[in-house]
DNA sequence: ACTATATAGTACGAAATCGAACTAAATGGG
DNA sequence: CCCATTTAGTTCGATTTCGTACTATATAGT
């Protein structure tokens, strides 16, 4: 692999890092303060997936380790967003339900991003994203299997 | 913009955060310890395009607050990777310039990475990255615009 | 049933990140 | 030339992230 290819390679990486950093700073700019994407992108998936998940499956969701889901979901619970409640079938385990706060917090925050969306959407056709997201999607998994393997 | 669309975008969005992620933490894996990839690609950046810029052009260029980059710095300093030297046209500033142990260091880190990027672009080929990097490039430029319109 | 091992979650500490406030130097308007 | 404003960089404090170590519970082998 001569060095100009594997400069094309560390640029994809490089593009990725910087949209990621970005995105994440815009997002958080229409939240109240204090909220970070990680609050938002958990509500988002327990409305999305589906309210009961243990902590670990949200780790395992989101590919961040177990202790850093645990910092995310003790700010929630703190702001009243979510209950975590014992686990019926497993006494270690704890299960992350919703609360009407926490619905409400999530609905706002969509309202919130949607104006940006548009305006992202209005240079970025539905199409382009469906070019392009499947093939992140392949990117991610193969990267989530290189770091099992 | 119905929310299903709307979910699309946020999709895209989430992906590339996952993948920000897994790729930082493989990457670093391969770099000897307390060393990241911030470090890393500042090192690549100064040899890429060049010694001797300053501090805030760096943080421009990867798009990092002034503090982050400081510290980043700092950090390549300790271990006298690079040399900060004042700047001869302006007295606040400063300069960053590759010592010969950076440069080292740089190479070593790509033959490294070597190995990973290899079994990478097994899967991904160069028409793969030339597809998809300069649409990532476009949505960062967006991205870029939108933080200071 | 008993013991060894594995798993869920947390507490703690170290490091990275970043905003606010600060210092020093440059720039621009009068 | 002076003073107000801007800019480069750092210091400081708050927060997030994440690895290690720990507790409590579950599971598997005998």
């Amino acid at each position: 692999m001569d060095s100009k290819t594997l400069s094309h390679y560390f640029t994809l990486f490089n593009e990725i890092g910087i949209i990621a950093q970005l995105s994440r700073a815009l997002f958080e700019a229409r939240l109240p303060d204090g909220f970070l994407i990680s609050h938002f992108s958990v509500l988002n998936h327990l409305i999305r997936v589906g309210d009961g998940p243990t902590p670990l499956r949200l780790a395992n969701a989101f590919q961040v380790p177990k202790t850093t889901m645990t910092h995310t979901l003790s700010g929630l619970e703190k702001h009243g967003l979510i209950d975590m409640r014992p686990n019926p079938d497993d006494g270690r385990s704890k299960c992350v339900w919703l609360t009407e706060a926490g619905r409400d917090f999530r609905n706002e925050a969509i309202a919130a991003l949607g104006p940006d969306m548009a305006q992202f959407a209005e240079r970025y056709p539905p199409e382009f994203i469906e070019d392009v997201t499947p093939k992140l999607a392949e990117i991610r998994k193969f990267l989530d299997a290189a770091r099992d393997g």
